[in-house]
DNA sequence: ACATCTATTTATAATTT
DNA sequence: TAAATTATAAATAGATG
């Protein structure tokens, strides 16, 4: 969230690294401490840098807070083996339910994701939708298109303008027509290639 | 953070706090996930909710950052512990892990349904892709585009033979040029709406 | 390498639906 | 009552000193 967002990976630059940890890490303890007093939740992070320096925050403390979570469900220190077979078999149950919920979402996702691949390679999206438009939602599309096209026109140029040798002139759209393959060269193409859907 | 800057103390409200809680809780598990992305770095996050609910996040698991800070300290790891007791400790951990998963899981197919709903509903599927589309892909688009093409004008005579008066000849892509304009009498319909983006 | 500034993005309190 | 929207505040990537 800055002057644009960077890619969800791990930063190489070190110096860049560092920065970035030192300025984020104390928003996330100030955040949490937000939230704990707001809501009076009770809240600990445990965050070891990457060069395995811990940071910790806690409210009331980290280790109230951590000790709530071992013996919440840990250690009833006078518990017969009744109740911990008990604890067990209550325990082992909700990991199967929750191994299958995984298993289930997990396929969920992939269905989706798989779907999207053929939306993104154009394989099925402009089947569907088109059956169903009327002359109002036909001319509507219209309008994507134009946008669409001012788009791929741009594209166009850009990709001409790296590629050409000698200077392209701009393709444009009005009047509607038939646009001319150009006859400048190109590496790895033919000119055929380039009537697109004009 | 929103209209105004709230006061920092605890909520009276109990709907408010619930929404306030509900909001925030995970906006800090996403802030954290970035920061364990980005930087690298180990991270866990314990949460009980003022109704005494535990939420947790970690990356790369709660346990296993749980059991590093416990160790650093000397103390009795989560995982570790003999017969009964450990096995509790066990399984609770993996629960713990897996709801964290199933978490993560569900928002990864909410992210992904939204998107496909900008998709479906055609706001924005145009913008996106073409900037990073290379010859090849345009090239690819253009495969589509005349299918879609196709189908559209398809579905254009079979609108003009349900509202024209006198049959009108079939719209053709071949070769491709400017569709003139139907002088055919319809309804509601004005010739110059029927340029469509041919 | 560090501190401050700034243009954007993200978060969220209040509002509306 | 919960979900979406909006107006404002906070966070932050990159720039600048």
């Amino acid at each position: 969230m800055g002057r644009r967002r960077i890619e969800m990976k791990k930063i190489d630059n070190e110096n860049y690294l560092h920065v970035t940890f030192s300025k984020r890490r104390p928003v996330l303890f100030n955040m949490a401490s937000e939230l704990s007093i707001v809501c009076g939740a009770e809240i600990a992070i445990l965050v070891f840098s990457p060069w395995g320096n811990l940071y910790s925050f806690g409210s009331p403390s980290v280790t109230s807070v951590v000790d709530k979570f071992l013996n919440q469900h840990g250690q009833p220190s006078v518990a017969t083996s009744a109740t911990h077979r008990a604890r067990i078999n209550e325990l082992y149950g909700q990991n199967v339910d929750l191994v299958n919920d995984l298993e289930k979402a997990k396929e969920r996702s992939e269905e989706v994701k798989k779907w999207l691949e053929e939306v993104k390679q154009g394989e099925a999206w402009w089947e569907a939708p088109i059956q169903d438009m009327g002359l109002l939602e036909l001319q509507r599309l219209e309008v994507c298109m134009e946008v669409f096209k001012k788009n791929v026109v741009k594209r166009a140029d850009e990709l001409l303008a790296k590629y050409a040798v000698v200077p392209s002139p701009s393709l444009t759209m009005n009047p509607v027509g038939v646009v001319e393959p150009l006859a400048t060269a190109r590496p790895n193409l033919n000119p055929k290639e380039w009537r697109l859907w004009f």
